[in-house]
DNA sequence: ACTCAATGTTGTACTGTACAACCATTAGTG
DNA sequence: CACTAATGGTTGTACAGTACAACATTGAGT
């Protein structure tokens, strides 16, 4: 093994420096493109989708934050009249989170409005292109150290 | 074009949910790992040492952040003695950014050991792999939309 | 010389997040 | 069965990161 593997640093080193420069922007883009769901708000509603309902705990080891953020989350998304908690009947601790019908409305227009822009921005790419960079992403979040599975 | 562009919005929407998972996780995952220095942090500090100092300003059209925002930043930097500000002597406005020494001596560390990081991540992959994946982020971001040239 | 633009800082406010303390409810054990 | 432990969730508190607007200082252009 050389210094630097064999030449793996290069590539290695421009797959840290763009990944981290994404994540750095994400949100901020989000954010931007859809003003009235945020990126984390985005997310809980389509794992919500998804799962056709689930948890509040549920959602706090799929996505490895605080229960009591979710909670918040979960409030504020309650507020907003786009999910809606139902008391578990053979568990009282529990309330089973499900989209409503706005929620599931709002949902779909920004999953739409999405995939345009995720489609523009991927306009020149082959299909080959597309399907490899797909894979890739697939296997490198698949390696995600312990406890981040998404 | 059928309905879905010819099949293209499968690996689409698994670079959309991928690249989104990923930038969820990657500020927590960043502190995890390295408590003394923040994504943004490291960023700032990076850019820094890339272009051997700059003024503010520079860093907050690159990064797409808030002049204040940069100044708060700098300032944490600066109290915790890894940047130093240099009154520009030809425009008494700027402030010229330097790392220290000690600056320096923590970046690298904490670029080394994201190296490390990203080398077990990336064991598994053959050398072309690692290329083409790293190819292709380097497309996918020049494409950001206005402004977010990284 | 006067106005205008550029550089930064500060006041204020909001989002996302964590941790710890707590309440309610269910499960497990002697 | 009764008590203790675990689970699910909320609330108090604190902090990082960020933006926007108001401001002070300094330089540039007419």
């Amino acid at each position: 093994m050389t210094e630097n593997e064999s030449g793996r640093d290069g590539p290695i080193e421009i797959i840290q420096r763009e990944m981290t420069a994404f994540a750095r922007r994400a949100r901020a883009s989000a954010a931007r493109m859809h003003p009235e769901l945020s990126l984390v708000s985005f997310t809980l509603l389509s794992h919500l989708e998804d799962r056709g309902g689930c948890r509040a705990t549920d959602l706090a080891a799929y996505y490895t934050l605080d229960k009591s953020t979710i909670s918040r989350q979960v409030g504020a998304l309650e507020k907003a009249g786009l999910v809606e908690r139902r008391l578990d009947p053979d568990d009282h601790r529990v309330q089973v989170l499900h989209l409503t019908e706005r929620g599931t409305g709002l949902l779909k227009g920004v999953t739409d409005s999405r995939r345009v822009a995720f489609r523009e921005r991927l306009a020149g790419w082959s299909g080959p292109d597309l399907e490899r960079f797909a894979e890739y992403l697939l296997r490198y979040n698949a390696g995600a150290p312990e406890g981040e599975v998404s």
